[in-house]
DNA sequence: CGGCAAATTGACACATCTCAAAGCCTGTGG
DNA sequence: CCACAGGCTTTGAGATGTGTCAATTTGCCG
C-alpha cells in the first residue's frame, strides 16, 4: 500500500493498553481517509459546527480552543500525533468548541459513517476508540484540577510530565527531552495565565532545576524530582495493558 | 417488576439527545443492578480501586474528588440522578479519581460484564452510553474554561446554568429553582476556590439579582440574563436529537 | 439553654494580572 | 554586510483578585 497509515501511532498508544487484534488493525488500514495539511494557526474544525468526519492527527500539535467573550481563549487540550482528536464528534454531531493546529499538521479525516460499520464488525475495536476518549476525559481532568487546586509552576510541571508520559508512548521523547514548538502565549492560553506570569514562573523553574524549556525544546533534567514537585501520578493517562 | 427502575432517569435525559428503541431500553430494564443507600460523605468508589462495576444514581448528588498532597480536594464534576457516574471506569478499569456522595444517594451498580454483554446485542445502546460519557468530557471542558477564563462570580453563574439545564432534563426544576444542597465549603471545593471566596461572590451575586442560594435551594431571577453574565452556552450539553 | 456547623465579615498577605518598556532574535531589503 | 522591522521573551511597577486567618453571627438541634 503506498498511502500512509494514517492510524499508526494511535494503534501504538493504545496497543499500551490493550491488545489489538491483527484484522483489527487490519481494518483499521483499510478505512478510507482523507489526508490534509494544515498550516499552524488554522482552525482544523469550527466552534458550533456539524461535523460528519473526524481527525486523527499524525504529525504536529493541536488543540481544542474555547473562546470567551473578550476574545481571549481557553485552551482545554492538547493534542499530539496518534491522537484521535475530535472522536468525540462521532457522537456529538454538534462541535461545542474548535479545534485549532498550534504547528502545521499532517491529520487524516474519516468519515463517521465509516467509523460506524468498522465498530459494528469490530465492537472490541469501538471500545478501543471509546477508551481513547475516556482517556481524553482523564485528561481533562486532571486539568481541573491543576487550574483550581495547583500553584502556576506545579501546573506547568505538571503539563510537561503529561506530556513527557504521552509523547514517550509514541516514542517522541529522547533522553527527558522533546519538541514543545509552542510561544509563552499560546502556553498561557493552555494553562490559563497571563503570558507575563508563565514567563516568570518558567524562570522560576529553570532556576530550580525542574524544567528547561527553550527553542521549542524541553529538556526534564531529573523526571521523578519534577513529578513529586508537580504531584503528577501518571495513573490517569491509563497506560497499563488490561482487556477493555 | 417490583424492583424500580435504575435507569429511568438515564433514559430520559438520553432519549431528548437520540431515540431509543423500546426492545434497547427493555434490555436496559433487565439488567442486573444492585441498589445501594450511601450517607452523605462517604466514598462510594475509592481513587485507585480496580473497578469491575459502574454505578448510576438514582437519588441525591455525587461528585468526582481528586485529592491533593495538602489535604485539598478539587471536585471535578457533580453528578445528579440519572448520571451514569464512573461509566468512565467501564473502560478505564482503575480508577484516576473517587467518587463520593454529596448528599444521601441511592445509587445502582451493575457489573461490567453484563454492560458488555448488553452493547454486544445492542450497539447502538452502546453509543448511547458512549456519547453519555463524551456529554460528560464536554462538562468537564466546560468547568476547565471556567477556572482558566472566567471571574469567580462568573463560574459560580456558568455552573448554575449548567445545573439548571441538566435538572430541567430529569424535570428536577420548578419554576427556575431547584434543589442545591452544597455547603459553601462544598461549592468551594467544586469551583476551586476558597469558602471565604464564594461567599462574597454569592453575596454580589445576590446583590445584582443573578442567582439567590439559600436553604439548599438555588432560584435564579433571570435566567436569560444570568446565561449572558455567565457567558454561558448550553451547546455543550449536546440537548439536541441526532441520530448517533 | 447550650452546642455545633455553617455563613458571614474584617484585615491583611500573596498570587496573579495588566500595562508598559526594554532586550533579543531572525529574516529581509537595501 | 548593515539597518531595520516584527515577533517573542524578559523585566519592572503597580493594580486587582483571591487566599488565609480569625472572629462573629446565624440557625438548627438536642
Amino acid at each position: 500500500m503506498s498511502s500512509p497509515f494514517a492510524f499508526e501511532l494511535f494503534v501504538r498508544a493504545m496497543s499500551l493498553r490493550d491488545d489489538m487484534a491483527e484484522d483489527e488493525v487490519a481494518a483499521l488500514k483499510s478505512l478510507p481517509v482523507r489526508f490534509e495539511k494544515m498550516p499552524k494557526g488554522v482552525e482544523i474544525i469550527a466552534d458550533h459546527a456539524r461535523a460528519d468526519h473526524s481527525c486523527i492527527i499524525t504529525k504536529g500539535l493541536a488543540a481544542r480552543a474555547v473562546y470567551t467573550a473578550d476574545g481571549e481563549r481557553q485552551l482545554t487540550a492538547l493534542h499530539i500525533p496518534g491522537d484521535f482528536v475530535d472522536l468525540h464528534a462521532f457522537l456529538l454531531k454538534i462541535m461545542d468548541h474548535s479545534v485549532v493546529a498550534m504547528s502545521d499538521c499532517d491529520v487524516a479525516f474519516v468519515s463517521h459513517r465509516s467509523l460506524l460499520e468498522i465498530f459494528t464488525r469490530y465492537p472490541h475495536l469501538g471500545r478501543i476508540f471509546w477508551l481513547s476518549t475516556v482517556v481524553d476525559a482523564a485528561i481533562q481532568r486532571a486539568w481541573t484540577t491543576s487550574l483550581g487546586r495547583r500553584t502556576a509552576a506545579q501546573s506547568i510541571g505538571h503539563l510537561v510530565c503529561e506530556l513527557h508520559a504521552r509523547l514517550s508512548a509514541i516514542g517522541a521523547v529522547v533522553g527527558n527531552s522533546f519538541p514543545l514548538p509552542l510561544t509563552q502565549q499560546e502556553l498561557a492560553d493552555l494553562l490559563g495565565m497571563s503570558i507575563v506570569h508563565v514567563n516568570r514562573k518558567l524562570k522560576e523553574l529553570r532556576a530550580d532545576r525542574l524544567v528547561r524549556m527553550e527553542d521549542g525544546q524541553v529538556h526534564i533534567p531529573n523526571v521523578a524530582q519534577l513529578r513529586e514537585f508537580s504531584e503528577f501520578d501518571p495513573i490517569y493517562l491509563n497506560f497499563f495493558k488490561e482487556p477493555r
